[in-house]
DNA sequence: CGACGATTATAGAGCGCTCTCCCCGTTGTG
DNA sequence: CACAACGGGGAGAGCGCTCTATAATCGTCG
C-alpha cells in the first residue's frame, strides 16, 4: 500500500456510474444491466482496483475471518508458547486438522488466523480478539481436558466450535469420534490374530479420547473373556510411549499383544520392542490409533484405527460457518465412527 | 456479536468525556490527566468495550495482521490443497518457523494468518489478500525452487519477508543459512571420526539449500583428499531418503559414513542401515542436517547440523514488521551461522 | 395519451474509529 | 500586566464501503 490505492470511487468515476452500483457489481447482487457490468468490470481491471477489507467488515459487521485456535495447560508460563507450538505441531494430527480446515475454508476465500491458548494471558488475547472482531468465530482443538477456553467462549456470546467434546461442560458444538467403538476395534484385531496377553499404553486418562480408547478396548478384552489387561498410562507422545513400554515390558515380559492410545506412542511401543529383541508382529502385535502418518513411517507400518481428522476438521468449520450465519443458533454435536485399517504390525 | 457492542461513543458518554479523550487513553497517546484516565478505564470495564478492529484499520490503514505462506509447487491442481497442507506438516520444519513466528508475534498481540499457495489460483488469493489490506505483509516459505510468489509481491509493492533466497531473483528481503559451511561441518565431524568412505543423500538439487549443502560437503571431503563422493538425491523426505539410501548401499556397500541433507532422510538412512544389519555409528556413521525433533527420535539420536530456524523465522518476522512500519525500505538479507550437534550417529 | 408498475441507477447516511485542528485555562516572562 | 507558550480537552472531518430510500427510465395498459 505505497501509494493510493485505487477506491470504489475511483473505479466509479472511471466507469462513470455511481458507487452503489460498482459495489453491486462486485457483489453480485440484483440487476445490473449487462453492459453497465461490463463496463465496470473494465473499469476494475484498467484501475487494478481490490476492495479494501477493513472498510466492508466495517458496515458488513464481519471479518469474514475465522481463529484456529490450539488451547491446553502449557506451562503457564506466558512466553513460554515457543516450546508449546513446537510440542503442537510434533503430533502430525495437528496437521490433520489444519490440512481440513484450510480445504473447507479455502474454496470460499477464508483463511485461518493461527493462536496458541496455553496459558491464562493468551486466552484473554483469544477472547479479545473475537470481541474485537477481528474474526468471527473459533476453531478450539484442546490438548489437556480441563480447558476453560470453550466455557469463556460461550459465556461471551462468540461463535465456536470445538475438536472434541470439552471436559468443562459448556453450550459448545463439537464434532467428535466414537472413541469406545475405536478401542473396541482394536481388541476385536488383537483377539482375531489369537492374542490374549495383551498390554495397553494408553492416553492419558484425564482427558475423555484416552480413557475412552481404553474403556472401549477393556470392554472388548471383557467381553470375550480377557479380565485384565495391563495399563500403563502415556501422554500422547513418543517418549511417554517409550516410557510406558519399558515400564510394561518390565513387570510383563509374557505381553504377545499391545494396544496404543495413539500412533505416536505406537511407534515408541514398537522402538521398545525392537530394543528387547522382540519381532512385531511375530512376537508381540501392535495396534495404534488415529491413522496419523506415522503409521506408515513406522516400522513396521501400523495396523492402526483410523480417525477420519480432516473430516472431522471440515465439519467443524462447516458447523462454525453455520453458527455465524445464523443458521444454527442451538450447539450440536457430529460424532464420527473409526475404522480399522489393517498394515503389518498386528 | 450478538447485541450490540459498546462503541468509544458510548465509554464516552459514561464517563463524561469526549470520544477522543478516550481514544487517546486507550492508545496512550499524549498526555491525558490521570484522574480522566482512570475514570476513562473505570467506564470501559464497566461497559465492557473492546475496540473494533475494521474501524481502527479503516483509518489507520493498517490490518496489524500478518500472512504465514507456504508456498511451492504442489499438483498445481486447485483442491489437491488437502495434501500440500499435510505433506507440509509432516516436516517438523514448519513447526518450528510457526513456533518462531508466533514467538515473535504474540507480545504484539498479533497473529499469523496461514495460508497455502501451491497453485496458481491459490497464489492469486495471497495476493488479493494482501492487495486488499487484509494482511499488512508477508512471511514466504517455499517448498520447491522456482516459486514465483516472492517475485509476484515485490512486483505489487507488497511487503514481504522469505525464508531462504528466493530462486526466482526478487528484491525481497529474505533470512537465510550459510548451507555450505553446514555442509563443511558435517565433513568434518565424519573426517574426524575417521571415515574416509562417504556417500550423501543429498536434499534437491534443484534447490540452493540442497545444492550447497551438498557443494560444502563435497568441498570438505576434497580438502582432506577425499575426491569423490557417491551420491544419491532426495526429496528432503523420509521416504525419499530410504529410497536414496537403498539405491547408495546397493552400488557402494563398503561405505562408513553418510552425510543427508536432513534429518528426515537421515531417519531414513538409519532405518535402512538397520534393516541391512549395519551399526550406526560403529559400521556406518550418520549425519543430518536441521537439527529438527525427528533427530532425537531417531534411533539412534542423530549428529546432525543445526539450523536455528526459530531464531531465524523470528527474524523474518522482525524484518517484516521493520518494512511495514517503513524503518527500513531497501530488502535486506540476513544469513544465520549452523552450528554442528553432536549425538549419537556420528 | 397519461398513468402506473417494474426495473435499474443514484444519493447519501452511516459503520466505529483516529487524528488534525482549534479552544480554553494555566503558567511563565519581559 | 499583557502576551506568549504550553498542557489538556473537544469538535468534527473523514477512512472506504454497504445499503436503504429515492429518483429516473422504460414499457405497457386502461
Amino acid at each position: 500500500m505505497n501509494r493510493q490505492a485505487p477506491t470504489l470511487e475511483d473505479v466509479a468515476r472511471e466507469a462513470g456510474v455511481s458507487r452503489a452500483t460498482v459495489s453491486r457489481v462486485i457483489n453480485g447482487i440484483r440487476n445490473v444491466d449487462p453492459d453497465i457490468q461490463e463496463v465496470v468490470r473494465r473499469a476494475i481491471d484498467s484501475t487494478g482496483y481490490a476492495p479494501n477489507r477493513a472498510a466492508r467488515s466495517l458496515v458488513t459487521r464481519r471479518a469474514e475471518t475465522i481463529a484456529l485456535v490450539v488451547s491446553g495447560a502449557g506451562g503457564e508460563q506466558d512466553g513460554a508458547q515457543g516450546e508449546f507450538a513446537a510440542r503442537v505441531f510434533a503430533d502430525p494430527f495437528f496437521g490433520r486438522v489444519v490440512s481440513g480446515v484450510v480445504g473447507f475454508l479455502r474454496p470460499r476465500s477464508m483463511h485461518p488466523v493461527l493462536m496458541f491458548a496455553e496459558s491464562e494471558s493468551a486466552r484473554t488475547q483469544v477472547v479479545d480478539y473475537l470481541r474485537q472482531g477481528s474474526a468471527d468465530g473459533a476453531l478450539v482443538v484442546s490438548t489437556h481436558a480441563e480447558d476453560p477456553l470453550p466455557a469463556r467462549l460461550a459465556a461471551e456470546g462468540l461463535p465456536a466450535v470445538c475438536f472434541a467434546r470439552p471436559a468443562v461442560p459448556a453450550p459448545v458444538s463439537f464434532v467428535d469420534l466414537a472413541h469406545r467403538q475405536g478401542g473396541l476395534l482394536a481388541a476385536e484385531r488383537l483377539l482375531e490374530r489369537g492374542r490374549r496377553r495383551v498390554a495397553t499404553v494408553s492416553g492419558p486418562l484425564d482427558v475423555p479420547a484416552g480413557q475412552e480408547r481404553l474403556g472401549g478396548f477393556r470392554d472388548g478384552m471383557e467381553r470375550a473373556g480377557v479380565p485384565y489387561v495391563p495399563i500403563a498410562e502415556g501422554g500422547f507422545t513418543l517418549a511417554s510411549g517409550v516410557a510406558a513400554m519399558e515400564r510394561l515390558l518390565a513387570e510383563h515380559p509374557e505381553v504377545d499383544g499391545v494396544f496404543a492410545g495413539n500412533d505416536l506412542m505406537a511407534q515408541g511401543v514398537c522402538q521398545v520392542l525392537a530394543r528387547h529383541g522382540r519381532r512385531v508382529p511375530q512376537d508381540v502385535a501392535v495396534v495404534g490409533f488415529d491413522d496419523s502418518s506415522v503409521a506408515l513411517t513406522c516400522s513396521p507400518p501400523l495396523t492402526t484405527v483410523r480417525q477420519p481428522v480432516e473430516e472431522m476438521a471440515a465439519s467443524m468449520a462447516r458447523l462454525l460457518e453455520e453458527h455465524i450465519h445464523g443458521d444454527r443458533s442451538e450447539p450440536t454435536s457430529v460424532i464420527f465412527d473409526p475404522e480399522l485399517v489393517v498394515r503389518e504390525s498386528a
